[in-house]
DNA sequence: TGTTCATGG
DNA sequence: TATCCATGAACA
C-alpha cells in the first residue's frame, strides 16, 4: 500500500507511530511456555480422540468408503461433496466463487440431519487453538516473550495490523477457546496486564465528519441510547422492553452492517435468524419474539422483511439524514476527484467501491486516535522512567505491562491523554471521548481480566 | 498460488 | 448494486 500524507502533521504521526510501535515491539509480552506445551499435548489428545469417535459415524464410515486412501477429514472439498452431492443436503450459504459452503453456520444447521457434524464442529475449535494459536506463541516466542509487529505501512484505511503473532484476533467471543489461550499471556511479576479501550470510536468518528445531529445527541446524552431504540422498531418493543439480548442483535445484527453499507434484505436475513433466541420477558409473559411479533401482525419473514425495509428507511431518511447527505456527498465526491481524505491528513486514493468511500477515512481515524494516544503514553511512560510499558494495540484499544505501585498515577495518565489531551491536538473531535479499562490481577493472565471501575 | 475457513476490531 | 478492515492455517 502506498502511504499518502497529505500534511506535514500526517506524516509526523505515522513517523513517531512507528517508533513507538517499536518500543512495543521490543518491549514485548510475557508467554507461558511451559502451560502452551502442556496445553498443546492436552488438545492433540482430545483432537485424537475425537477423530476416533468421527470414525464410528455411520456417515463417516460412507465418506471413507467413497475417498479411500484419500479420505481426509480436514478436506472442506471431500466434506462439501459429501453433504451437497452425496447426502443431497440442502446448501445453507454458497461460497464466493458459488460453490455451497461447509462452513460452521452450515454445520450448526445441518447437524440435526448429520450429527458427526457436532464432532467435527468441535474439533474446528480446537484444532483452531492448537495449530494457529498455541502453535504460533510456541514459534514466535524468545525466552518467555512475544514480540507482535505492529505495522502501519500495510492497511488500506490507514489502520495497523499486526503479526508474527498477531496481537489482534486472539479468541474470545467463544468463551471456551478464549480461556484456553489468555490463560497463556501474562504480566511481568508484580505486574498487571491492562487494556484501555475508546468506547464507540468508530460511531463517534463518522460523526465528526458528517455531524448528524440526532448523532450527535445519542452520543451526549446517556441516557439515550441507539442501539436500545433499533431493537425497539426492529422487534416491536417499548424501551422497557428491551433486554441486552434484543440490544445486541439490534447493534451487531442491524445498526452496525448498514453502517458498513448492508441493507434492509440481508439484515433482515441475519435478524430472523437469531430472532428465535430471543424472548419478551416481562412482568406478564416470557413468550418468544417471534410469537409477540405475530400479535403486532408480522406473521412470516416476508412481512418481516418488509418490516425492516420500513425500520431502514425510518433510520437512514427520518433518524440520520444529515448523515445520509453526508454519504451522498462523500461519494460524488469521490466521483469527481479520485480521492478521499482523512481528517488526520491522509488521503485514499485508486478505485474503490461506494462503502470503502465512505468507511475508510471513519476507520483511519478512529485508530489515529488510539495511535496518538499511545504515542503520547509512551513518552511520558520513557521520558519519567516508568516501570509500566506498553506492550500491545488492538485498533482501538492501548495493552499496558503495568508496575502495581504505579497503577493509580498510569490510570490517570491514560484517562488525560485519550480522552482530554487528544481533544485540545485535533480540535476536529466535537464530542467527548470515554476509554472503558480491564484489568487483570496482579501475576493473572489474560483471560481473567475485569473492568476496573474508574472514580472519576 | 488461490480459495475457504476461523479468529479479532 | 448492497458488511468495512485484517492474519493465519490447510487444502488442492
Amino acid at each position: 500500500m502506498n502511504i499518502h500524507p497529505q500534511s506535514a502533521e500526517a506524516y509526523q504521526l505515522f513517523h513517531l507511530g512507528t517508533l513507538a510501535m517499536a518500543d512495543v515491539e521490543a518491549n514485548g509480552i510475557c508467554v507461558d511456555v511451559p502451560y502452551c506445551e502442556e496445553q498443546y499435548k492436552i488438545l492433540g489428545k482430545r483432537i485424537k480422540t475425537l477423530k476416533e469417535d468421527l470414525d464410528k459415524e455411520a456417515d463417516v464410515k460412507r465418506w471413507k468408503h467413497k475417498f479411500g486412501t484419500k479420505f481426509n477429514i480436514d478436506s472442506d472439498d471431500q466434506l462439501g461433496y459429501m453433504l451437497f452431492d452425496y447426502f443431497k443436503c440442502n446448501p445453507i450459504n454458497t461460497t464466493k466463487s458459488g460453490k455451497p459452503s461447509v462452513d460452521n453456520e452450515t454445520l450448526n444447521v445441518l447437524k440435526d440431519e448429520h450429527p458427526f457434524l457436532e464432532i467435527l464442529i468441535n474439533l474446528r475449535k480446537i484444532q483452531k487453538v492448537r495449530d494457529t494459536y498455541l502453535s504460533l506463541f510456541l514459534r514466535e516466542q524468545v525466552d518467555g516473550f512475544l514480540h507482535p509487529f505492529f505495522d502501519l505501512t500495510l492497511v488500506h484505511t490507514y489502520r495497523s495490523s499486526s503479526r508474527s503473532p498477531n496481537w489482534q484476533n486472539l479468541p474470545v467471543r467463544d468463551p471456551v477457546q478464549g480461556k484456553v489461550v489468555r490463560k497463556a499471556i501474562r504480566p511481568r511479576k508484580g505486574h498487571r496486564l491492562m487494556g484501555i479501550d475508546y468506547s464507540g470510536i468508530e460511531v463517534r468518528a463518522a460523526s465528526w465528519y458528517h455531524k448528524d445531529p440526532t448523532m450527535l445527541s445519542y452520543i451526549h446524552d446517556k441516557t439515550k441510547d441507539m442501539h436500545r431504540d433499533m431493537a425497539c422498531e426492529l422487534y416491536c418493543l417499548s424501551l422497557k422492553e428491551v433486554n441486552s439480548k434484543s440490544r445486541y442483535s439490534a447493534k451487531n445484527g442491524f445498526v452496525f452492517p448498514e453502517f458498513y453499507g448492508s441493507y434492509y434484505k440481508q439484515t433482515a436475513n441475519d435478524l430472523w435468524k437469531n430472532i428465535d433466541k430471543l424472548k419478551l420477558v416481562n412482568e406478564v409473559t416470557q413468550e418468544s419474539l417471534k410469537k409477540h411479533l405475530k400479535k403486532k401482525g408480522i406473521l412470516n419473514y416476508q412481512a418481516y422483511e418488509r418490516h425492516v425495509q420500513r425500520v431502514e428507511d425510518n433510520f437512514w431518511k427520518k433518524r440520520f439524514p444529515v448523515y445520509t447527505q453526508w454519504k451522498d456527498k462523500q461519494v460524488d465526491f469521490y466521483n469527481e476527484h479520485g480521492y478521499v481524505d482523512l481528517l488526520t491528513g491522509f488521503r485514499c486514493s485508486g478505485v474503490m467501491r461506494k462503502n470503502q468511500v465512505i468507511n475508510y477515512p471513519v476507520q483511519g481515524i478512529a485508530f489515529h486516535c488510539l495511535l496518538w494516544s499511545l504515542i503520547q503514553v509512551n513518552d511520558v511512560l520513557k521520558r519519567e522512567k516508568w516501570r509500566t510499558r506498553i506492550v500491545g494495540q488492538i485498533h482501538d484499544e492501548m495493552v499496558a505491562d503495568v508496575y502495581e505501585p504505579e497503577c493509580s498515577e498510569f490510570i490517570d495518565l491514560v484517562q488525560r491523554v485519550m480522552c482530554y489531551s487528544i481533544r485540545r491536538h485535533w480540535n476536529w473531535i466535537i464530542t467527548p471521548l470515554e476509554v472503558e479499562i480491564k484489568s487483570t490481577e496482579v501475576d493473572g493472565t489474560w483471560d481473567e481480566k475485569k473492568e476496573l471501575k474508574l472514580t472519576a
